[in-house]
DNA sequence: TCTATCTTGAACTGATCGGTCCAAGATGTG
DNA sequence: CACATCTTGGACCGATCAGTTCAAGATAGA
């Protein structure tokens, strides 16, 4: 069984992706990894690299992933900015809902894990964080939010969607998810009438 | 050197717990307890229990200690229930400004490796973010809100007191966290004042 | 001071970890 | 068919894991 790759990149990425979401970094072994894709050890070594650059992958898909869904969802901002909040975290939600995928968050629980993993990994991690904030904040300024306003609550929302990743894994209940959001995006939605009553 | 416990207990406990707490169940190894403690392998083993047990106490430790600062931060609740909850997100805003203490939370980062925690630690895990809800909902109902109103704010103070484990993980400065607390802070004046409104 | 008791340190066990190596064998080309 | 190429499976390595065992030695009561 040679000469030609016996299998899929994608659908092993995904295969691995879904166990480090599921199991976090330092739970997962390569066995695990190797169950989970389907690969021998020695083909995850040559094709997919090493754990730690794995993983560094897995996190980098998972970003650019649902990146491009928030950024989808955030898109009809200028002129609808409640609805695209509402959307963003639809999109948590939804990610949650599916019974195919894992609880929680990936980029979250790296977060969590930030201080035993490795630096590389460590600064991806910090660095998908921070493009949420920067993508919502974008989206609060095209909906005409002040700089200021806009900064806090783009700092507020990408804290509640990563509080989501902690509460699913906790076993709430998709009513209880919505109630979370429910009060951020009424507390936008006020801050937005306010602004526009200024005018 | 026996005959006499040669550690005091508490300082230990409290040396595992930190331990733990930064590094989490699985990247937490019986030799590195050994060293945070200063207690030897077979000290560990004979006094403090196994490794699972061990983290056990030490969330509940953990749990305990906390749980009467929140407590204590919502007393006044049923006369100023806005400060009440300001002061409860102090707790957290404080512990993590803390620099003897790891950032993070025991309790958000066990419950993010729930999926992968013994049965009997992850539902400590549960049942400490479900009393820190009950907590919450408790005190808003004696401040006067709906017990409907109560229940959807307490789940959102509780999501967003999580929130801040994971941002102070992936470094947000004391201002952010500042800011995500303080929306929903607002959110929170916004609801008491229409309560009163209504009378 | 004698002795029973209990803590301690260190060696040890079997399992599992991440990572490497290599022969077996399937493939595409000539 | 023959050959060079590449993937694959499995054995293997040293390190580390959680947990056990036990002799050495300090203590407390007599």
């Amino acid at each position: 069984m040679a000469g030609k790759k016996q299998f899929d990149m994608d659908t092993a990425l995904d295969a691995a992706m879904i166990q480090f979401w599921r199991a976090g970094y330092a739970d997962t072994s390569v066995d695990d990894l190797s169950r989970a894709t389907g690969l021998n050890r020695s083909s995850i070594y040559s094709s997919l690299g090493d754990k730690d650059t794995l993983f560094l992958r897995c996190l980098d898909r998972y970003a650019a992933r649902y990146g491009d869904k928030y950024d989808a969802a955030l898109s009809c901002a200028a002129s609808e900015p409640l609805a695209a909040v509402r959307a963003f975290f639809d999109v948590t939600l939804e990610r949650i809902a599916d019974p195919e995928l894992p609880d929680g968050c990936l980029i979250a629980q790296s977060a969590m894990a930030i201080p035993v993993l490795s630096p590389a990994v460590a600064a991806h991690a910090r660095q998908a964080l921070g493009f949420q904030r920067l993508r919502l904040r974008a989206a609060l300024k095209a909906g005409r939010m002040t700089d200021q306003d806009a900064e806090t609550f783009a700092v507020h929302a990408a804290a509640v969607n990563q509080s989501l990743a902690v509460m699913s894994r906790a076993g709430a209940s998709p009513a209880q998810l919505l109630a979370i959001v429910d009060v951020t995006v009424d507390a936008l939605s006020q801050a937005l009438r306010a602004q526009r009553g200024r005018f």
